[in-house]
DNA sequence: CGTGAGCTTGATGAGGGTCAAAATAGGTGG
DNA sequence: CCACCTATTTTGACCCTCATCAAGCTCACG
C-alpha cells in the first residue's frame, strides 16, 4: 500500500478514505460479472496496491509488452487507441471505474493498444504472481475476470456494428446508452440520469468515426429532441427511453451470462 | 469419433483421412498461439469429436446460451454478425479453419452472436467436461485457448480501426492482407498467394461496412493496380507488398506475444 | 482581461449509398 | 448438351451523409 503519488500531486481527497470508497467500486464491478463470496471480494481488494493518480491524457499502460501488473481503473475514463499513419486517430474502447485497463494479463499476452487517461483518472495496481497465486485458491476470481475480458470483446463487436451500420444520430445515442449503462453498474449515475464524462467532441469523434463538427452537429440534435443534455464533461440523460428506442440499444451485450 | 453425418451427405473423402488432414490444421493452429509438446498436440487432438460437415449459410453456433460444445472449424470459412432491427446486418468478424468458432466456453458466458458458416464447412465438436480436465492437466492447452481468444479481440479492435478510420480502398487492402495472413499460419495459401474464399461480394460488404455496389469497384479498384486477382471465390495477391502498404497493414496484431 | 481549448456555425464538396438494369456465371432438369 | 433460372457481378445515373475548411464564439484559467 502505497499513496505517495497521490500525496504529492495532492488533488484528490486523504489516501486511504478515497482508496476504501474508490476500491468498492473494482468489487461491485467484479460481483457484477459473477457474484462473489464476502470472503472472495475481500481477498481481490486486498490485491489492489499503489493507487495512484494519473493526470488527463497520460498513458495507462504502454503498448507492445506483457503487462506486469493488471491494471484496475478506479476513478475517470480512459480509452484504448491506435493511431495510422495518416495521423488519424482512432479509439477503440472505454475503460471506466472498476473495469480492468487491459485483459492482455489473462493469457501472458501483450498488451496490443495504448491505454490513455481522458481526464484526470486513478488507478490500482495487482501483482500479477499474487493474482494467479489468488486465482488457483479462488476460482470465481479468476472467472469474473474472463467474463470481464468476454464483455470487453462484446463491446467491441458491438461498436463494429456501430461504425459499420449505423448512422451519426444512432451511434451517438448508442454510445451514451452504453455509458449510461456502464456507469449505472458501478453507481456513478445520479438519479437524474447524469453522470460525468470527462472527454471533449473530438475524442468522442475519434471514437465514433466521425468528425468532430459532425458529431456537433449530431449533439445538437440530441438535444433539440430533448433526448439529453450535455456540457461541461456532463451528460443528463432526458428520456432514455427515447434514446435506447432510438439507438436500437439491447443492454444484454453488456452483461455477461 | 463418428462420421455418419459425412457419410450420409457424401460431399467429402472419407472420413478417417479427412479427420487426419484437418485436424492437423487445428493443431497447427493452436501451435501458432502458444507451441505445444508432441503429446499435448496429441492429447487435444483426441478431443476433436463429431467432425461434421455444415451446408453453406447455416448456423453453427446458435446466439444466446453458453455452447454446450467448444467448436472447432476445421475447412471452410465462418463469420458472426448480428441483425439490426434496419435489417441490415454486420458481419463482426471471419473464423478461418484452426479457429475456435466463439470463445464463450472459456467463461461460460453465451455465444453472444450466431455464427454462421459462408460456404461449405467442416466443424469439430469437442466436450466442454474433457476440455476443462485436460486443461488443468496441461495448462499449456488452456494458455493456447486464451491468447487465441486475446487474438481474436485484437482483429475485432482493428476491424473497429478498419470501419472507423479507413477509406474504402484501404479498407479491402487490409481486409485482403488479413486474410492472406490467417490463412497462411495454418498452410491454406498456396505458393503464389491464392486462396480459397468462399464469400460473396454482398458478404463482403457487410464485413467492410460497404454497398455491395461500392465493394465491386472498390475491387477493380485493387485489380487495376495489379494488386490482387479476384473472382470465383478465389483469391491471389499478385502483390502483398504493394497492398500491404495501401493498407498500412502491420501483422503484428495477428499474432500473440 | 487575455489567451487558448473547446464549442458552434456556415459554405462547399467528396466518398460512398441507392436505384435500376445489363451482363455473367453457376446450376438443374429435360 | 441445351434451355432455363437464379445468384452474383458489373455499369451508369443521381443523391445524401458526412468531411473539410474557415470563422466566430464562449468560457475557464493564469
Amino acid at each position: 500500500m502505497n499513496g505517495q503519488h497521490f500525496v504529492q500531486l495532492g488533488a484528490f481527497e486523504p489516501a486511504a478514505a478515497m482508496a476504501a470508497g474508490m476500491s468498492d467500486i473494482f468489487v461491485r464491478r467484479l460481483n457484477s460479472l459473477h457474484p462473489l463470496q464476502a470472503h472472495e471480494a475481500a481477498a481481490v481488494l486486498s490485491l489492489v496496491h499503489e493507487i495512484t493518480p494519473v493526470p488527463s491524457h497520460h498513458e495507462i499502460l504502454p503498448e507492445g509488452r506483457p503487462a506486469r501488473h493488471a491494471m484496475v481503473l478506479l476513478d475517470g475514463l480512459a480509452c484504448h487507441f491506435r493511431v495510422l499513419e495518416s495521423a488519424q486517430r482512432q479509439i477503440t474502447g472505454f475503460v471506466v471505474p472498476g473495469d480492468f485497463c487491459d485483459f492482455g494479463f489473462l493469457s501472458s499476452s501483450p498488451v496490443r493498444e495504448t491505454v490513455m487517461s481522458l481526464g484526470p483518472a486513478l488507478v490500482g495496481r495487482i501483482d500479477l504472481g499474487q493474482f494467479s497465486t489468488l486465482a488457483e485458491k479462488l476460482p470465481n476470481i479468476a472467472l469474473a475476470a474472463m467474463r470481464g475480458a468476454s464483455v470487453e470483446q462484446a463491446r467491441t463487436r458491438e461498436l463494429v456494428v456501430s461504425l459499420g451500420a449505423r448512422d451519426a444520430l444512432r451511434r451517438l445515442a448508442h454510445f451514451l446508452c452504453e455509458m449510461y449503462t456502464r456507469l449505472s453498474v458501478v453507481g456513478l449515475v445520479r438519479d437524474s440520469g447524469r453522470f460525468n464524462l470527462s472527454m471533449t467532441q473530438a475524442d468522442l469523434g475519434e471514437a465514433l468515426g466521425l468528425s468532430t463538427v459532425h458529431i456537433n452537429r449530431t449533439v445538437q440534435h440530441l438535444r433539440r429532441q430533448k433526448l439529453i443534455t450535455m456540457g461541461h464533461g456532463e451528460v443528463t440523460i432526458e428520456d432514455y427511453t427515447g434514446l435506447a428506442a432510438l439507438a436500437g440499444f439491447d443492454t444484454r451485450y453488456l452483461s455477461p451470462g
